[in-house]
DNA sequence: TAACAAGACCCCGAG
DNA sequence: GGTCTTGTTA
């Protein structure tokens, strides 16, 4: 393409922003200002000025932000020319580099990356080595001041000199944290291992320590372009200013006012302070919302005018204006859940939506349960976003050990992982050996397993031979990955590895579900070798596909069968999305604002939370709140959410109370019980009703259950049942299992399932 | 060593 | 209330 014809899709403020070429600068874009279109543009444009597509640098914060940006770019400009972007993630793109100069830094290219599950279990093994009590040394503590402190690249013997950072240990009566971060800090190094909070401090290090790899990369990109900026952290500020040295062409996008990850390091001031930093930095303001209506965009601005930390910007929409955001009150979460499904009903009635132009957005993934509930008994198709992502389950975390082991055998926490998993007689004394013999002589873990005999340790023949079967099936793997493709690898670890065979023993549905994840995991390796093999690529081996699947998330690949649907997630995992009909529910004191923020600038976060998930909406915004909800195995009661008074109450429609289904008689019944059980019919009644023993019927989860019922136990398999006794909690049911014989369960921790 | 009971913990969560 | 971890026991 040579003329620039895409430009005229955008306003001018947006063309102004693209064009300008002169030095760094800061586009603070608006929710729903157009803030991807403007940056995509502006890649676009740079390649048809007949820039390298190499040359450019674009950091994003999710895959799924890279892959969008990047389909984008391929439209305009083609393809081949998109693919030579230096497009992705901060930390796919610095794992790039780092695979390339890992040597200097004392690593091997193979390094491994540990997710924080591994990073978890290694914090833990030294808590116990060091017979530290673990009531105040927390690993999670432990994990997430380390990551503070890498996050501002403090090094352990930075921390060493710093007399303030012991005396807090002391404070915290944790005099020990030093010798555990720095231990922490060479095991990885041992294992051939980084987090992922190493990748951005090993960029750091390696762009600080060697000036002729610094003054390479800083020549190379010529314009940096970064997505989100108010979502970066002192360490990512610090590289992109080291690699922006020399050319200074900086393109910051972002908006402060949906700054809301302050608890993972992002750092607000990034942003605020941008211009100081750059110091002839062209600010931008993108301000018109192109995706709300005028009502919405008002009501934001009236919440977010509160806050006093902010630049300041007019956000205005040029749509029409609109329904008023509707506020509703319930007694319960109950009622809150219901009288949710009921006005999702009521505006499909009166308007042609699909059920995929609703979300239900809320603060803490808890919430989820009662929607939930909600969502099946009217029948409403739904989808849950947040929970165990596909790679945290173990059956995949158990695979991709064995190909972290098979590629890198100093990755200990793989080892552990797996040594005796399948369980082949290798158990906790033998691995404590292992493990202390090993960092004894300095030595990793795989090299004393494979020859226990010449070590002076005290384990038997009978052991050692399991020792050197394990090692050998290992170095198996390893020499097959070598001459075979990835998805051959995967398969053949999958299968000798005795994984399959493990979950194939027996029947459960969980095993069941185990195998399908296996299967799934082994067309995702297909899919990227595909993938790779379309883009050019040849012999794509274990390790490139170990190489980026601890990167990988599953927000990323959307299934088909999950369009049509309503959308139910927290407000942070919103944020970047729009819907036309959005309910926020959970307004409430304690819970939205979170109870645990109470300093001012805390709360100016959850207020910009607040603010995302209102512009989150497209046409309709209703607001929600209960005066009671089921929290942590107590009825609490709460206040409506002083953010509902941060909103100038013109935008506002409060609904009368009426509209709750369970009024107050139904929940003054039950107040001295848990509002949560204010289920219409059976459940209530059935479960207080006095002198009910001796029964053949009872309410089960809303249904009935009696002699004779055919349910689904999520351990014991199918089953008929074939007595019931036991009042309230007490309340159980005896059940013939097909495959386990006769069972007493306690309803009450049950996990049945009514099949017939 | 697996199975089960008791105890802890519970905000948001990319890579 | 539910889930995950830890401790105990047969």
């Amino acid at each position: 393409m040579t003329e620039n014809n895409f430009l005229n899709n955008l306003n001018a403020t947006q063309q102004e922003a693209v064009r300008y070429n002169e030095s760094a600068s800061l586009i603070i874009a608006g929710a729903g200002s157009g803030k991807t279109r403007v940056l995509t543009y502006k890649i676009a444009y740079l390649l048809t000025s007949g820039i390298d597509p190499h040359r450019i640098l674009a950091l994003t914060f999710t895959n799924k932000a890279a892959k969008e940006m990047k389909e984008r770019i391929a439209g305009i400009v083609g393809e081949k020319t998109a693919s030579q972007l230096w497009m992705g993630t901060f930390h796919s793109i610095f794992s790039r580099i780092l695979r390339q100069h890992a040597e200097c830094l004392g690593f091997t290219s193979q390094f491994t990356i540990y997710d924080s599950a591994d990073s978890k279990s290694l914090l833990k093994s030294f808590i116990k080595t060091k017979n530290l009590d673990d009531k105040i040394y927390k690993a999670g503590n432990i994990q997430s001041k380390i990551s503070i402190l890498k996050n501002h690249l403090v090094s352990p013997s930075s921390y060493a000199q710093d007399p303030e950072c012991q005396r807090n240990d002391y404070l915290q009566k944790m005099p020990e944290f030093y010798s555990i971060y720095k231990q922490y800090v060479e095991r990885c190094k041992q294992s051939n291992a980084m987090d992922f909070d190493d990748l951005l401090v090993n960029t750091y290090l390696l762009f600080s320590s060697f000036p002729d790899i610094r003054n390479r990369y800083q020549e190379l990109f010529s314009f940096i372009l970064i997505d989100e900026y108010q979502d970066t952290n002192y360490s990512q500020h610090i590289i992109v200013k080291i690699l922006s040295e020399k050319h200074q062409k900086v393109y910051a996008v972002g908006d402060d006012a949906q700054s809301i990850y302050s608890f993972r390091g992002a750092n607000i001031d990034n942003i605020l302070t941008f211009q100081k930093d750059f110091p002839n930095c062209k600010l931008f303001k993108l301000e018109q919302n192109y995706r709300s209506t005028k009502n919405i965009v008002e009501a934001a601005n009236s919440l977010i005018e509160k806050n006093s930390n902010r630049i300041h910007k007019t956000i205005f929409s040029e749509k029409n204006r609109g329904n008023l955001l509707e506020v509703i009150s319930s007694y319960s979460d109950y009622d809150e859940a219901t009288s949710i499904t009921s006005k999702i009903r009521q505006i499909l009635r009166n308007n042609e939506y699909n059920y995929s132009d609703f979300a239900i957005l809320y603060r803490t993934n808890s919430q989820s349960r009662v929607l939930e509930d909600a969502f099946r008994r009217n029948n409403i198709p739904y989808k849950i976003y947040g929970g165990i992502s596909f790679y945290q389950r173990k059956e995949i975390k158990d695979i991709i050990a064995y190909c972290r082991l098979s590629i890198n055998r100093n990755d200990e926490e793989a080892l552990r992982r797996i040594i005796n998993y399948p369980a082949r007689g290798i158990g906790e004394t033998t691995q404590n050996k292992l493990f202390l013999t090993a960092h004894t002589l300095n030595k990793s873990v795989f090299e004393v397993a494979e020859n226990a005999g010449e070590f002076d340790i005290k384990i038997n023949n009978g052991t050692q031979k399991k020792l050197s079967d394990f090692t050998q099936t290992i170095k198996d793997f390893t020499s097959f990955y070598k001459k075979n493709d990835a998805y051959a690898s995967v398969e053949k670890i999958i299968k000798e590895s005795g994984i399959i065979a493990d979950i194939s023993s027996e029947d459960t549905p969980e095993n069941l579900s185990k195998k399908e994840n296996v299967e799934e995991f082994l067309n995702m390796v297909y899919e990227f070798c595909d993938r790779k093999a379309n883009e050019g690529e040849e012999n794509i081996s274990l390790a490139d596909f170990l190489a980026e699947v601890a990167l990988f998330t599953d927000q990323d690949n959307e299934k088909e069968e999950e369009r049509n649907k309503v959308t139910l997630m927290t407000v942070h995992s919103a944020k970047g999305l729009e819907f036309k009909n959005v309910f926020i529910a959970g307004l409430e004191e304690q819970l939205f604002p979170s109870a645990m923020c109470q300093t001012p600038s805390e709360l100016e976060e959850e207020r910009r939370l607040l603010y995302v998930a209102i512009t989150r909406a497209k046409e309709n915004c209703i607001l929600s709140y209960a005066k009671s909800r089921f929290r942590n195995g107590q009825t609490q009661f709460s206040n409506p959410s002083r953010f509902i008074k941060d909103i100038d109450p013109r935008y506002l429609h409060q609904q009368q109370e009426s509209n709750t289904f369970y009024g107050k008689e139904s929940f003054n019944a039950f107040s001295g019980f848990k509002p949560h059980f204010s289920k219409p019919e059976s459940a209530v009644t059935k479960t207080y009703e006095p002198n009910n023993t001796g029964k053949t019927t009872v309410s089960f989860n809303g249904s009935e259950l009696h002699i004779g019922t055919k349910v689904l136990h999520a351990v014991f398999g199918n089953g008929v049942v074939v007595g019931l006794e036991g009042e309230g909690d007490e309340q159980k049911a005896k059940v013939d299992f097909q495959l386990k014989g006769t069972k007493q369960l306690l309803l009450k921790y049950a996990k049945l399932t009514i099949t017939g």
